[in-house]
DNA sequence: CAGTAATCGAGACGGTACGTCCCGTCTTTAT
DNA sequence: ATAAAGACGGGACGTACCGTCTCGATTACTG
């Protein structure tokens, strides 16, 4: 699980001469995704990149080969979203919403996913390589309902893509778009809509 | 209301002079729009927009001060959402969701709409100047659930945030992060979703 | 004589309408002076000529077709040499050396003409412009060569190009690149250096 | 000597990282000298010598601080004055005198200095850099006239200042302004006027 | 004495150079 | 071979000026 976190740094593919310092690879990264929050993707430089991290520019250009690679495997290295498994779904939708409020509001995903999402608009590379890779983050919003309808506390018809739309969008928009603060509570108001949305019977009462 | 919609471009101070050519700035906006959504914003170059709208630096910069303020205005420019009145909220939530699939797939929106929220995340200026131009178009999101709440058509607790977010969010992060093709059908499954969510119980009670 | 002197502004060449202003003449061009001599040629701008003279460009580029020749025309709007006639070849050169004097130290002449030759050097419409009229102001060493000679006060097959050259040659290198202060004394040198290369014998053989 | 003619580029501060490529340094002059000359110091563009010297504009600007200092520095590099050393007045004269024609119609020097003369005339930073750089091509006048008093060639009370504007006014005053071709008669006239301006009396006669 | 037309100041226009800065590559010495 | 340092060609930035143009207002002559 931790091997999908590596970086694709490009490789060394010598053994003779001086082994590259792995450590460089981490400092670089990190003040890639400081930088690149503070100022963006176009006031990124690589220049001020180096100059920052106390590196070269070619330690950098050694291991990315341009600056769009350098933020994909930034990102890369963000923490993602855990497959719940607490025993029902009403429990695997608090925790699915609780760690993306987390992702969304302490750690740097919002804003690099941002502007990566405005990057790969016009730019089919960084499509390809970040889109499977981001499916994988949504995974657990769809896991969570293919489990749930297996236990039968969903409908069997229910349109997968569209569900799991319903469980990150919602948030996902709030976080980028209302100054409103996301509490308790307005997490519990999304919770109460989406299993509505959804058509969960609590069990229960049955 | 068009009011709004106006070019925030540099005014002329006075009425002395050779007044501007206003037939210039749609040639720069509309070339704006065109480089944007092919290139992005990084690559998006002044000099190559001037070029290309048969126009020199001087005249786009007396405009606006810098290519982010021409970007903002480009925006600005396009098509926004219309409050729905069809009668009930089955009718306006339809409507709507027509008119988000439209602006997503049928105009310059989406792109343009991604590479300023990567922006502003960084960027408070383009935040105050863009957020409060965004509640204007989720407004209709906002306005149709009032109108509902009113009618009864919904319950009066209903959190009006959350519940726009539901409007806009799943729609917008599909198109955003799916390659699934967004047809009929799924617009209706995010109908019913919606309606379910917030609640809503058909007039006629079936 | 004056005729020499006018401005070779383009001349209106309708009768009807609105007449030009001819004092705008006048100013545009001591403006162009004033800012000849402060910022060189380079930094001289119409733009800011126009500005500082209270005239619009038009207004200039209706009198001459370019910068080049608006200074030209603002050169040539300065005092020249007046050919002396005191009597002998020692009080014409006298008063030569006095008004070269004057024309260097109290006047616009120095600074213009220096950048004026620097511009002739790549310039041959300059040159053509230009050198005639600067041998009109070498004429006056010319003229009391030939008169001295007339009057056998030098002898006749002295070369008349050379001669000049050094009636005009050493005082105008001396104000150019010298910081030493041209006093009656220098002058004085300079007079018996000139009279000595030119063969002079004084009429009254002490 | 060769000391004062090293090119006052702006110096690397350290010895670290890949070293200023000195080779650049000089097909720049030598583009700016050729440009120079040809269009003159207004329409001089840095944007064209990078071009024409396959070079880019960061190379020049890493080097000189501005288009005016470019130009000094190429100035700088044009050939000087030698101090002449035949053994009397008569010789020593007529070779700087033909040093002084070859420099005016053999090399890029007259055009360079005609237009930073030019320059200087209202610019003090220019003349405090230009001025005493220039006295050391005059010096030769001064020397072999100092030489010539100290050997009784010439009369002790003789003004250094005035004599040496006598030994190259003449010659640049006509290579500047007059379209005579300047032959061996013209500089055997040229010769024999200073010699006599100066009083100097051929050894072998007495 | 109203109509006409060139003039005026102001400033917009296309074009182009300035000097700065960044990209991604290359070249040096030291490890 | 890798490291830091920094030079290299290329090219965009935002500013400023050139010489042209277009606007409303002014100012003489014409009819």
């Amino acid at each position: 699980m931790n091997q999908e976190r590596k970086l694709k740094v490009i490789q060394s593919t010598n053994k003779l001469g001086r082994p590259r310092d792995t450590s460089r690879d981490l400092v670089i990264i990190e003040t890639t995704l400081r930088h690149l929050t503070l100022y963006g993707y176009e006031a990124l430089s690589t220049t001020e990149i180096a100059k920052d991290a106390g590196v070269s520019k070619a330690t950098i250009y050694r291991r990315w080969p341009s600056k769009r690679f350098l933020i994909i495997d930034a990102f890369k290295t963000l923490p993602r979203l855990e497959v719940p498994n607490t025993g029902n779904l009403e429990g695997d939708l608090k925790d699915l919403l609780d760690q993306l409020h987390f992702l969304f509001t302490s750690t740097y995903v919002l804003p690099v996913l941002q502007i990566l999402t405005g990057e790969m608009s016009h730019d089919e590379v960084l499509q390809e390589e970040l889109l499977p890779w981001l499916e994988e983050r949504y995974y657990p919003g769809r896991a969570i309902i293919e489990r749930a309808i297996e236990k039968k506390e969903l409908p069997e018809d229910i349109d997968l893509e569209t569900a799991q739309s319903i469980v990150v969008g919602p948030l996902l928009t709030m976080v980028s778009y209302s100054k409103t603060n996301i509490d308790e509570e307005v997490l519990t108001n999304l919770f109460n809509f989406i299993l509505k949305a959804l058509n969960y019977k609590s069990e229960e009462p049955e």
